[in-house]
RNA sequence: CGCGGGAUGGAGCAGUCUGGAAGCUCGUCGGGCUCAUAACCCGAAGGCCGCAGGUUCAAAUCCUGCUCCCGCAA
């Protein structure tokens, strides 16, 4: 099939890569613009963009898909089929309805559940020990569109975001080539979603890393791995920010305010929340890389019975 | 020039203000103790102190330029 194919992150590459090599014919990449990141505020490719070069494959960057012109620059391509993920924009009604088989989004949840952004982030922070991808016709809603294709994906005990948006970008990829081929082959069923069950997941912003003690332990090591890599789970030791990378929950009897931290070993802190313990064995210093505990207590004297605390 | 922290044996840090023998906590290796040990005791190896210039009798430390890492902000 003729694709034009819209994304963005890492997390969509892997897609963009099956579709080719399933044989289809991707005539445009479409992707968010350059921007400016990190100190040096250096322009930066996004990974769709950089993949799609790699393949000699044209690459399109409109600051806002919903502009006329950019409808008519799509036009031109006359795609069969757009596979949208993980794009960033809201894509126009006169888009959706652009190409033969319409827009097919692959969607990193068990629709209707989460719908929305950081899906994958979501899922872990919640504690939930399944989730999946979803493959959907788009309609004009956000994530509303009738379901064609769904795969479970199993949360680990230890699952990061990262490393489960690995896991469902995989997914995602073969997904998205099956439900092309039985879209091609007619034989696709498009199921409407039950929009009683659908849940909306909110964007990730970074005060949610902050970490609240007196909240059960598991909660919070759920937090800890649904904000990893990004933007982190974080707490202040001192003055300074500490950002918590990597903890395990300790059952036990309350014995000191929520944020204690109740004892120091030579490789884990154990600090006291509002419902057992947490042992943190991975933390970053403010201004310093991301280190073991045993390595940070080596240079930081750490005394049993002072806080955490939440600021 | 957005703000700030940092670069010192394998790891994490102190020392820099107030120039003048390379230090601490670990790790590693060897030995000892022990039924045993990730515990304890003794000993050893391992560093052109980020790079390049400059000042000085003398620079990890002062001056200039550069590179890289990290937190915040965007």
């Amino acid at each position: 099939m003729r694709v034009i194919f819209m994304g963005t992150p890492e997390f969509a590459v892997g897609t963009l890569e099956e579709i080719l090599s399933a044989g289809h014919e991707v005539v445009l990449a479409v992707s968010q613009p350059d921007k400016a990141v990190g100190r040096s505020k250096a322009l930066k490719s996004t990974p769709v963009k950089e993949c799609a070069v790699r393949h000699g494959i044209r690459v399109y960057q409109p600051q806002r898909v919903r502009e006329p012109e950019c409808v008519e620059y799509l036009r031109q391509f006359a795609p069969d089929i757009i596979i949208v993920e993980a794009f960033g924009q809201i894509i126009p009604r006169e888009i959706l309805t652009l190409p033969r088989y319409g827009c097919i989004n692959v969607h990193a949840s068990l629709l209707p559940k989460y719908r929305g952004a950081a899906p994958i982030q979501w899922a872990i922070i919640n504690g939930d020990l399944m989730t999946g991808v979803t493959t959907m016709r788009m309609a004009e809603g956000v994530d509303t569109g009738d379901m064609i294709l769904k795969e479970e994906v199993p949360i680990r005990a230890n699952d990061t975001a990262g490393s489960l948006s690995a896991l469902l970008s995989e997914a995602g990829a073969k997904l998205c080539v099956k439900t092309m081929a039985e879209i091609e082959a007619g034989t696709a069923v498009y199921t409407p979603q039950d929009d009683t069950q659908a849940t909306h997941t909110a964007k990730i912003r970074k005060e949610l890393g902050n970490i609240d003690w007196t909240k059960d332990a598991k909660s919070i090591e759920c937090l800890i791995r649904g904000l990893n890599p990004w933007p982190s789970a974080y707490t202040h030791l001192g003055s300074r920010m500490f950002k918590i990378w990597k903890a395990k929950v300790v059952f036990g009897e309350r014995t000191a305010t929520p944020g204690c931290i109740v004892k120091v070993e030579k490789d884990r802190i154990r600090v006291q929340t509002g419902d057992g313990f947490l042992e943190v064995f991975d933390v970053q210093p403010e201004g310093k890389k991301r280190m073991s505990v045993e390595a940070f207590l080596n240079g930081y004297a750490v005394e049993e019975g002072t806080y955490f605390k939440r600021v």
